[in-house]
DNA sequence: GCAAAAGTGTTATATGTACACCCATGG
DNA sequence: CCATGGGTGTACATATAACACTTTTGC
């Protein structure tokens, strides 16, 4: 921290990439944009670009959230630090380091293909891969995280429009854990956590054309969920 | 990710920030450096350093702990990323970029004060107030990680020695979080995560001076805790 | 014997799990 | 009237929390 001299050192480059995921048809989303350039020209990559030089990483992270999804309010929504990547190689051109983030959008924004990037696509997780740099692992992290944050944590409302259904709630769960969940059990646990869900007064919902409307809730203003809501199958975990 | 000229922005320096906790009489401790140069001449601040051209943030931050702590082999040591510091304004003199890490250490080797530090100390965590830069929040944001990775992780192992007993692994959650815990409940809780603990045959030590000698154990394979181990007081974090 | 620390046992309560069952709606 | 999805009830297993009690050591 005592190095005066700014061009010292070989200058690091600091990006932002960001894992954008979604549900959508039932299956989780990630937001991929083509590459028009080398190095890795035509392959798919996690949107992001360069820190400049009055933002922070955070700041930057917003903006070209709003950039590439084309969306107008982009200050409600779930921005989260993933790590940092460092690794020399991971850019060919020059020494990158970029600060990843996840954000969670409540419904797919069909707009985007924004600004410089050459085109954006929501993408089923389950098929992005080959992705360039070392988005692959990038991707993967972030998925790992936000399963494990739904565990722990009311983030499963940020998928969710602003007036959901307990069923669709449920949904966003057993999209990203890839596994199927007590109805009855989820609903009570869910409604048991004070602040996680509110119900909208008079509100009521078809839901799969067929069946029974379903009562509409709100987000509440609980952030962590005590005790956590586990995954099915996080046996084999301790080993 | 498409600009080619190296130099086209101001440059960004990417440092790394070690939060090093250890437990000694009882009490958490965090290795703090005095500065020796402005800015901050005189304060105390996380040790840390700048990344070399051919480093990764991981690699910078084991170098930089190990010659700040003076131990031989760092190499076994738990390491892990907590969050990027990148506000514009956390360092006066230029832009710098922070990658946080936390560590953990079994016991406090007196040792240190190594290479360019101008001395380090093992400062009671409680005490580590007003530091240099931003050190404050990432000391506050390093604490608040460990404590939560407590009650869902293995990771509690890492303050101890490679012997221990459990009344000792007890001292570091009550430690970490500050209350105290049921000791017969935390024994059986201990004991009844596969892979968490493994006994040491013939084992037993004293641990007070007096009372009856404790049976000794290692650290197990397991990662994990499955259920977690919560923290007593954890019922106001739902709202 | 007494204090201190380890270790065992027991019980009430809370929580999680697996179901069976009823309700409202569209076709 | 049946398929579909929402919502309720209930019995059982497991986990947590609180606390009494025994064991082994040093002084």
């Amino acid at each position: 921290m005592d190095g005066y001299d700014k061009y010292a050192f070989e200058p690091f480059a600091v990006t932002v990439d960001l894992a954008v995921f979604t549900i959508r048809d039932g299956a989780l989303h990630v937001l991929l944009v083509e590459r028009g350039q080398e190095p890795y020209a035509g392959r798919w990559a996690l949107p992001g670009g360069f820190v400049r030089p009055e933002e922070s990483a955070e700041t930057a992270a917003r903006r070209e959230l709003a950039e590439e999804t084309g969306l107008q309010d982009v200050s409600g929504l779930h921005l989260e630090q993933l790590r940092t990547y460092s690794e020399p190689g991971r850019d060919p051109r020059m020494r990158v380091v970029s600060v990843a983030f996840t954000a969670l959008l409540p419904d797919a924004p069909e707009a985007h293909g924004g600004s410089d990037a050459a085109r954006a696509r929501w993408t089923p997780y389950d098929a992005a891969r080959n992705l360039a740099f070392d988005h692959d692992r990038i991707l993967a992290d972030a998925h790992e995280r936000i399963g494990a944050k739904l565990e722990y944590t009311c983030l499963a409302t940020r998928f969710c429009p602003p007036e959901f259904t307990l069923g669709e709630l449920q949904q966003v769960y057993e999209t990203v854990w890839g596994t199927t969940l007590d109805r009855p059990n989820f609903r009570r646990k869910v409604l048991a956590t004070p602040g996680f869900v509110e119900a909208v007064p008079g509100g009521a919902r078809l839901t799969g054309g067929r069946g029974k409307p379903a009562a509409l809730y709100r987000a509440g203003p609980a952030t962590t969920l005590h005790p956590p809501l586990l995954r099915p199958t996080s046996e084999g975990r301790t080993a």
